[in-house]
DNA sequence: CGACTTCTTGAGGATATTCAAGAATAGTGG
DNA sequence: CCACTATTCTTGAATATCCTCAAGAAGTCG
């Protein structure tokens, strides 16, 4: 683990903020209880260690720590090998999401988890997961809720890469990351874009090239505006109407 | 319910051989001891209903009734609106799958299931699933391989979707069939097709034209044999290769 | 056996990919 | 801080692929 391996030492009053908005909410109940004295040690001090951009969390056909992890700052790319050689994106995930659930009962691991920029992840090991499961009826919810969720977004996702068209794959991607960031934060009507075309495409079943044309013809109509890493979408309406399938040029 | 709920009335020995080949087989050890006597009522004979093809297990929008599902027999369909009109296939189920994680706290059923052919299931209410939770140590084992199984199927079905070429696909979801099939009985070259084209055709995110244009191509050659509802792979090593991206022009 | 649905196959057109080269960005070291 | 390199991004033209539309064949069900 070495450097990787880090203790956080932010305020308490931080740490109790950020425990509020993340779904580990109703586990950390158990270790904090929000009675009479406000927590001492938040529970997910416990082990946090800080990533680097394009540093991995664990690779494919690692053995599986027993641990679950939980992003608390960053992205992470969540990927697989495809037959061709190329990259397959399985899923992109921020602050607040659960990496491991996938690994459950497994020994290797079958994707690979990278850090798209600097990341905080807050460790779980299993063992307290099921502790806490034991002893924590509203755990058990919460944890139901986690899993139906995970499965509902690989369903979501299908449903994207059966989409025929290009742009309308782009657009649903787009839509789908505003969302996300507008759930993390209300009134945000910008969302990152950390990840590179490449990683777009692999994810949308599209090459690079093609994502790039699809990105600019939505620009060119003025419906969508891009910064560095980061975008906003003044005409939502119409980009979501080329998501629900309507036919869009390319080329001006 | 009505006719839709029937008590089954098969053999116990033949229950049992069935009980035993299911995942459930390590849940139902606590409600049928294979200690001293052999087992009275067999544990999944509870509430087992049958359905003939084309009649639905549910709706979108249906309520959830509390219950997950097993198939004894048959195939089922697992499929959403998309908005574009069509139907979007999510999975197909055969012999041994569960049905009803994906809703496991939801309110309404975001997906529907029909049966392909006649079926027959199983049902089991939540409330027995957690009890034996508690007290069965296995029994969460066995629940949390169901899970990370459940994501892994969709893992797969997102690198198909995600396969440039439409042969790529049609070679992978055959030999994904032949896959289950061999891991449902051993030795078994022959696996079934009880969908329609149009049916894998949502699957996979093409059109039936497409998919039979490609079924074609690969009967052409002479590595796939087609009968009514079932196929086998001569050319299962070439097909092999198509999956893994080897080029194949789909007019001869 | 007849009506219905599903499947196959054809030709033409739309769309995404490939290949490639130039522009923009990020990262590195003086 | 700036220049230099490497990578990523954008864009073009030509090709291959898949879709649309359609009609005939095969299969299914009464």
């Amino acid at each position: 683990m070495g450097n990787r391996l880090r203790l956080v030492t932010d305020s308490v009053a931080d740490s109790i903020r950020r425990c509020q908005a993340c779904p580990l909410n109703a586990l950390c109940l158990d270790e904090a209880p929000s009675g009479s004295a406000p927590p001492q040690q938040p529970c997910l001090e416990q082990r946090c260690m800080h990533l680097t951009g394009g540093e991995h969390l664990f690779r494919v056909s690692d053995e599986v720590d027993q641990h679950l992890h939980i992003i608390r700052k960053g992205d992470i790319k969540l990927y697989q090998h495809g037959r061709d050689g190329g990259q397959h994106i399985i899923e992109f995930l921020g602050p607040g999401a659960w990496i491991g659930l996938e690994s459950l009962n497994e020994d290797q691991r079958h994707a690979g988890a990278v850090a798209l920029t600097n990341c905080e992840i807050a460790s779980v090991p299993y063992a307290m997961l099921t502790s806490l499961l034991d002893r924590q009826p509203r755990s058990a919810e919460a944890f139901g809720q986690l899993l139906s969720g995970t499965i509902a977004r690989h369903q979501q996702h299908a449903a994207m890469l059966r989409s025929t068209s290009a742009v309308q794959r782009v657009a649903q991607f787009l839509l789908h990351r505003l969302e996300q960031a507008q759930a993390a934060a209300q009134d945000m009507a910008r969302a990152t874009l950390p990840m590179s075309r490449q990683d777009i495409a692999d994810y949308l079943g599209l090459t690079s090239s093609t994502v790039s044309r699809c990105l600019s013809a939505l620009r060119r109509r003025g419906w969508l505006s891009m910064g560095q890493r980061a975008f906003t979408l003044p005409g939502r309406e119409d980009v979501e109407l080329v998501a629900a399938g309507a036919p869009l040029a390319l080329d001006d």
